[in-house]
DNA sequence: TTTATATTTCGTCGATTGACGAAATGAAAT
DNA sequence: ATTTCATTTCGTCAATCGACGAAATATAAA
């Protein structure tokens, strides 16, 4: 339980992880498929999550052999919830944010998975 | 002109930063103030203040042989007013910070500098 | 129960970060 | 012009970070 008082930007401070929270503002993505928009490595995608979970960030949901992650709706924290809400209106003139987001809508969990 | 989406993240990713920040909150500080209440290395503290300088979270304005820095009261960019807004209201009730805040107000720099 | 698939955990490695002191710079006082 | 004091820049070093693959875990399918 320690007072980090910096986590929270820590956890902002990676572009994969900013990438991330911006595909999810899409929709809700299980961590093959944000595996395969980044191109890295499962276990650092996972540890990515986990890092955006811990700050409370998004949420995980199972669902069968799943693990769905999603924006965090209600986040106890005003300090995540204001930045959440930040996230809405910046860098959506990215070209490497952009191709992220049109990659999610086309994405088929089925297909890309399991190869 | 590097388009780092990470950077104004990484300026808050550090407890000395944000000490800063919340000081400046209280009153523009030159160099020595700030290296005085941290109990850092002068340089140390210079490379902080560049680095919140660098994101245009503080301004700089000299002052004879003082540097004095403080909150940047119009920032071009939107995300650096809406983390300075929150952070009116953030880490307030941290022991540290309160500190800080307490040691500003009680600071004389003729005092405190050339020794 | 065995097999297959999705995810997490662990150990390692190169890159980045934050600390320092020493040296360089800039401006005021002598 | 020289000295003094505030600050910045530079080089170094230990600690942290983000990447990976391998091994462990969990659940679905066979």
């Amino acid at each position: 339980m320690s007072k980090d008082r910096t986590k929270i930007f820590k956890a902002l401070s990676d572009l994969n992880r900013l990438r991330i929270l911006k595909m999810l503002q899409t929709k809700p993505l299980c961590v093959c498929e944000i595996t395969e928009i980044l191109q890295l490595a499962t276990s650092t995608v996972s540890k990515h999550l986990s890092i955006l979970k811990e700050e409370s960030f998004i949420i995980e949901q199972k669902e069968g052999k799943w693990v769905n992650y999603s924006i965090n709706p209600r986040p106890s924290d005003q300090r995540v919830s204001s930045v959440l809400n930040m996230l809405d209106f910046w860098i959506d003139d990215d070209k490497l944010i952009i191709g992220d987001k049109q990659k999610v809508t086309g994405v088929d969990r089925n297909e890309i998975c399991s190869r």
